[in-house]
DNA sequence: GTCTATACCGTGATAGAC
DNA sequence: GTCTATCACGGTATAGAC
């Protein structure tokens, strides 16, 4: 029993470890002797628990998918109970599907943070878009059935698509990029969540609402 | 003379090679000998010409940028001129932002699509965003500044922000993941480029116009 | 200025002892 | 389960030919 506590921590220790760096360093640039030196432990360690560097990074991705997404089901589970009629508003289903990720990703516990920034990394990466598929595509169909429900005049195509882009703006949200500040020579930062969520919703859904 | 164009042409080809390759299987995943084998050239001409594999990818997105900031440029004025008052609407500021990269990403020569791809490979990356707001973020300010004429009753912060949102839901799209053919289940696909792009095109038009 | 040959050291991964 | 030794391969640096 104490033994298999001990080995969990051991290899939380060692995710913790390789998220931190992952995410500050980049996937690329931080090698498996550095996440190992962090964590406590020996290179070969991190092969014999997970096999290779790519799929410590997929067990990485995996650790913290469902709390998301069964916060989300969650989330859309109160807005129709809240809701009369069983059918919410847009606005109220894109809140349920994009306040679990923004709040632990930008407020919660840094941990949340740099697995934010590992999503964006490896969003648009060929080798991960599956298991994102696998991890979050699920959920996903349960949001588009509220859609559907909630916009009658989308066609079942339209939908998917601008679910799709949802989830493109949500991730240039969650990265840790700051392009704004860039963009706006610093005048606006990253760091204004609160307004910056308000927008994000605002845009989300307005965007999936549209009718041309 | 000639000999300056067989130079150029040599550099161009380990470009090209380096390009389809990264976008293909990824930057991780290729290396400099496999990008070298591809163009015909020893090793050690890619550290000569490039001086690290990194500065190598850097050039490969700076090769096509200035085309399509160029375009954007272009298209942004013929709206203009073609409006009499010089202030054309939300929607065709954004076909003038978006039209050049999907045109040339989707539909073009091969070398855009491995550049579309490249692009959002990087796009959330750490180490690329400097370079990524040096490549578009001038003529960013330009479409900021259409914005702001076309939609007079939103803050700067405001535009600054949804154009952000913009350009992440332009990089799902032109990123060559196919994410909506794993949604759907195959029923839709990447391919519909016609259809996504007028779906693109509201959804951001829309989404930049919302009040709230 | 270009290109070639070669060597260096850090990396991910493996096999086997304990 | 854990550690040691070892491997092949990767990016990179350099010295020198043309």
């Amino acid at each position: 029993m104490q033994v298999q506590v001990k080995k969990q921590s051991k290899k939380d220790q060692i995710l913790r470890s390789a998220e931190e760096l992952i995410s500050a360093e980049g996937y690329i640039n931080v090698s498996l002797r550095q996440i190992a030196d962090q964590a406590g432990v020996q290179v070969s360690i991190l092969n014999y628990h997970f096999s290779s560097k790519f799929n410590l990074l997929q067990e990485i991705l995996r650790r913290r998918a469902n709390v998301i997404a069964d916060d989300r089901l969650t989330m859309l589970d109160e807005a129709r109970i809240k809701n009369g009629s069983n059918n919410p508003d847009i606005k109220e289903i894109m809140h349920a599907f994009l306040w679990p990720v923004v709040d632990r990703c930008i407020k919660g516990e840094p941990g949340w943070r740099d697995y934010a920034n590992i999503i964006a990394q490896f969003a648009y990466n060929q080798a991960a878009v599956e298991l994102f598929s696998e991890l979050f595509d699920p959920v996903a169909r349960h949001f588009i059935s509220a859609i559907r429900l909630s916009e009658p005049d989308l066609t079942d195509k339209q939908i998917h698509w601008r679910y799709i882009f949802a989830i493109g703006t949500m991730l240039q949200f969650i990265s840790g990029t700051n392009r704004i500040g860039l963009l706006s020579g610093g005048k606006y930062s990253i760091e204004e969540f609160e307004f910056g969520y308000s927008e994000l919703l605002s845009f989300v859904s307005t965007g999936i609402h549209s009718t041309g």
